[in-house]
DNA sequence: TAAAAATACTCCATAGGTATTTTAT
DNA sequence: ATAAAATACCTATGGAGTATTTTTA
């Protein structure tokens, strides 16, 4: 199946009209018609049930469609991810929000700075950070939970009451049962991404926090 | 960029040798060069280099040859997934391996026939349940954390110290500080893969899991 | 009966083949 | 000197175009 059908599905699958998918691909309707058929009998599977008035997604198409624009978007990810190797500046972007660190980005650069072999930090400031982790255009995330949107992401909890420390385990219990829990503060990445210098960042995360923890006993705000 | 030349990029990636990767696809060397080079120059990046003795992978070659691995399992799973939804059995496929239900799928399965318009479930045990996950084989998946790699995939933690229902977070800690944590049972599934029955079965995971916690108070085995 | 997809055919772009040259060890 | 990739050139499959027919709401 090559992505270039793909995207003739996807263009069918929104328009739900063989001629005005034709037309906003530049195709004529006749090519896309049989760049469908051809699909549909490749995968064998019906993918649209056309009446001459009405077309609609079968099941198995609805199934396509979604996992057509998954991959789609991995493969504009990886041309991205490629391309800002290749550039040459060979740096690991890390994005976050401003002030979005609790804190902890001093040391979490500090920690990193200290692992063997890393390609330079540049952090990026944005409101989306796990779009540009699934664009491709950023390596890893600190982020907030509640706001964020982990799905399709790998991930590290740095902070909340989740894992962490055993200590602040028990300080969240300790100190008032009944209080929101913190927002947790998590490490994410691209699934599937993890590569060494992510790793490096992640270890690196994680003994800042740990740092900073352990000292004041309280629970990272 | 189209499927075939990921696939014919990862055969030079693997064999770092234009001529045996051309075996390998079954087409000539040239064919194989000059669709490396167009596929660099479409990328604007250069992937390998090439001396007479020797390929190497350059750092964005080796970024794509990752990515490209996973866009094409993405694919693949898309397809097997396509597939398995036209052939009529619309059936919701849930791996586990035997006995990893904590005692569990009773009160999950019966809670998940409560819920309106979800399609039969057919459980298969299995032991390497992500796997089948991630090749589009199964549509969720219950298991235990420690042995399980969730990379890759979304999930909802069912009974742990993590989250689940308060009651068995401070049971956890209540009953023995030192205990090893008992392992999160988690329930997961492909990543983007949020189906309506999917998100039928978490809510029935969740409930038959805190129906069972709450009443004996005991943390779940 | 009319709007829309499918079919029939034609053409050409390009993937792929063979023969040869270039290159670097 | 030689192994291996690149270049040159040729062929043919199949993607895409235009014209037309078929279908069913």
């Amino acid at each position: 199946m090559e992505t270039r059908e793909l995207a003739y599905f996807l263009a069918v699958a929104d328009e739900l009209h063989f001629g005005r998918a034709a037309a906003r691909l530049g195709i004529a309707q006749p090519a896309l018609s049989k760049t469908i058929q051809r699909l549909e009998r490749r995968l064998d599977a019906s993918l649209f049930v056309r009446t001459s008035r009405t077309v609609t997604l079968t099941a198995a198409g609805q199934v396509l469609a979604r996992d057509a624009r998954a991959v789609l978007a991995a493969l504009s990810a990886a041309t991205a991810r490629t391309q800002r190797t290749d550039a040459g500046h060979r740096r690991l972007v890390l994005a976050m929000r401003p002030g979005g660190d609790a804190g902890l980005l001093p040391a979490i650069l500090a920690a990193y700075d200290r692992e063997p072999d890393v390609p330079p930090i540049e952090v990026v400031f944005a409101a989306d950070q796990a779009r540009l982790l699934r664009e491709g255009k950023a390596d890893a995330a600190l982020l907030y939970l509640p706001p964020a949107d982990l799905r399709g992401l790998d991930s590290e909890t740095l902070a909340s009451e989740t894992s962490a420390s055993e200590t602040s385990v028990s300080d969240a219990l300790l100190s008032n049962t009944d209080a929101p829990p913190p927002h947790p503060l998590v490490l994410a990445w691209p699934a599937h991404r993890t590569s060494p210098a992510v790793a490096a960042l992640t270890r690196a995360a994680v003994t800042a926090v740990t740092a900073v923890a352990a000292p004041d006993l309280g629970a990272p705000r």
